[in-house]
DNA sequence: TTGTAAGCGTTATCAG
DNA sequence: CTGATAACGCTTACAA
């Protein structure tokens, strides 16, 4: 079923039943509906790869998405589909892409292939060779985080660097003396990952401006991680009385550490930081934190994206969103030593 | 830059440049030399879009994944990674489409638009709309799951029933009288969810057949939902030894619950089941269960999709998966009482 | 071994 | 208000 067959047995031409169809030239109330009525009774629709061919876009944009193989993040996983649903409201479809190591035939089948209008990249890198790539292809792009050129580019990032700032403030004013971060994974850091490392330039600032003493140590995403990082830390630094994280994934062992260490919390031990929602309620007791506000992120990334390819030329939006802190019950005065 | 751009450069026509990249016709080996050459300076790919509409496929696939809204567990999630990375060894690329309520538009955009070779549908009820709605398009499909009309379509699918009956008989073995089955949602079990329904039936079959006594509930797919789940369970019924789960998402809530109730694992409670295996060794201790082979899944679910697109004719190809049960440390003979 | 030309199903321009 | 017709960029008979 193409459009030449609704067109002769709408007794129209071509012309007339794509225009019926894009409103983009006046068409007689009576033809209109006997064409809709046409179409209707052979469930016709365009095929989306010709209309690309001669329009010269695909309404489809892509998501790179992480390596899988660490095991993606709650985060991750809620983001992807968030940003499936904020491009749907647009008419656009998603194609996933991953990348890192193998999958870079994927990634360039998609960018030279002119596959898509328009590309999301997850986790990005400080000096990312995506981004790089994306940049000379001259294919629209918004970055989740920020990249090295901070100002050319289109993104849409958390700040993280505030928002653990933050966490210290609300902790030095319960009156804590020493207080550590629990940081995402060390590599990630030496890879210039943005967050991790912002992460840590808030956390160091604002320890300093309070003058409090700091322990900042880093966590693979993982719960038994979180467990053997905590009484790591606290057999090593036992004056530690609260820490602030930025790893959710490794927030189920540090429960189990902590409640090991017969650290009670928020009596014993104050917890906070900034993580996904879900995770932050899940913890005993729930969470005093920053919540990632995927769903907000996604819509402006797409919203951001959408805008660059329908004028390419407007100057590079960027988003930097800065949820308040949830008080919940995980965090208290340090206990008299 | 497109094919032509490339033939003039290369002082050919478009068709040696065409059939020197696909290979389906003899080229000299100077001048596919010289095409190649030049295609690698100019960085030329052939537009997919163009590609796409002249040979009649989009070598792209749908990806069908359940609704957002209730949150997608860490088994979706590294499904849907599998699957991208599976799809990727098939020089196919991913379209993702939500399913569900407001999501039908993209569903509807994909299928009637012809955007995809072939669709895997994810999470597939028993009598499904989608796959319906995929048969009378003649779209190739397979689905992770059977449905209704087991017999005629495609599907990947763990063996739910024999798992779940072989986790009784493991437990009945070590001499439990009395256990417990927590399935998934109460709705899932309504609405005809394979996984939930079947792993009731092989419940229910093998305590028969064992000559036990059960006690099966259904649980939501949460860490809390979970606790209370468990701690109601003994308090009505403190004779229950042991449980199986199909339920992971509720596993580290399981956890708590049991300590809480000063029931050790396995000293004074066996567990097991079936579920990913990253909760399984998350768990305290880590959990005996059969480990949700998903990359498995996935690559035969491609697979089966890949033939089925080359060879839309060929009978249509079943995958029941049946991993074996990983011994870890949650199952023991039952306390003495 | 290579070139010519006819599609593929739309959109968009140009006439009427 | 509507109909021809030329793109869009590629694949693939059909010729040479």
């Amino acid at each position: 079923m193409n459009i030449g067959e609704i067109a002769s047995r709408a007794g129209v031409s071509r012309s007339t039943v794509s225009y019926a169809l894009s409103g983009k030239r006046a068409v007689s109330d009576a033809t209109r509906r006997r064409i809709l009525r046409v179409i209707a009774e052979a469930g016709y629709r365009p095929n989306a790869s010709a209309r690309a061919l001669a329009e010269g876009r695909t309404r489809t944009i892509a998501l790179v998405i992480p390596p899988a193989g660490p095991r993606l993040t709650t985060i991750q996983l809620g983001f992807v589909a968030s940003i499936v649903a904020a491009a749907g409201r647009h008419e656009l479809d998603v194609l996933l892409s991953p990348s890192g190591g193998e999958h870079d035939r994927s990634f360039e089948r998609i960018v030279a292939g002119r596959r898509v209008d328009g590309v999301i990249l997850m986790e990005v890198r400080m000096r990312d060779p995506r981004a790089t790539r994306l940049r000379e292809s001259g294919l629209p792009f918004v970055a989740i985080g920020h990249t090295a050129d901070g100002g050319t580019g289109c993104w849409v990032d958390l700040d993280y660097e505030g928002l653990v700032a933050s966490c210290v403030h609300h902790l030095a004013d319960l009156g804590h003396q020493t207080i550590a971060l629990v940081n995402r994974p060390q590599e990630f850091l030496e890879l210039g990952y943005g967050p991790a490392r912002r992460a840590l330039d808030g956390f160091v600032a604002a320890v300093a401006a309070r003058g409090l003493t700091r322990i900042a140590v880093c966590c693979a995403d993982e719960a038994m991680a979180g467990e053997t990082c905590v009484e790591d830390l606290l057999t090593t630094h036992p004056e530690v009385t609260g820490l602030v994280t930025v790893n959710e994934a490794a927030l189920p062992g540090m429960e189990r550490g902590l409640r090991r260490l017969g650290r009670a919390v928020p009596g014993g031990f104050s917890v906070t930081g900034v993580v996904g929602r879900h995770w932050a309620e899940g913890f005993h007791p729930p969470l005093t934190a920053a919540d990632v506000p995927i769903a907000a992120m996604a819509d402006r990334a797409v919203e951001l994206l959408a805008e660059r390819i329908s004028a390419p030329g407007a100057p590079a939006g960027h988003v930097l969103l800065s949820p308040p802190i949830s008080l919940r019950a995980s965090t208290a005065p340090p206990a008299r030593r």
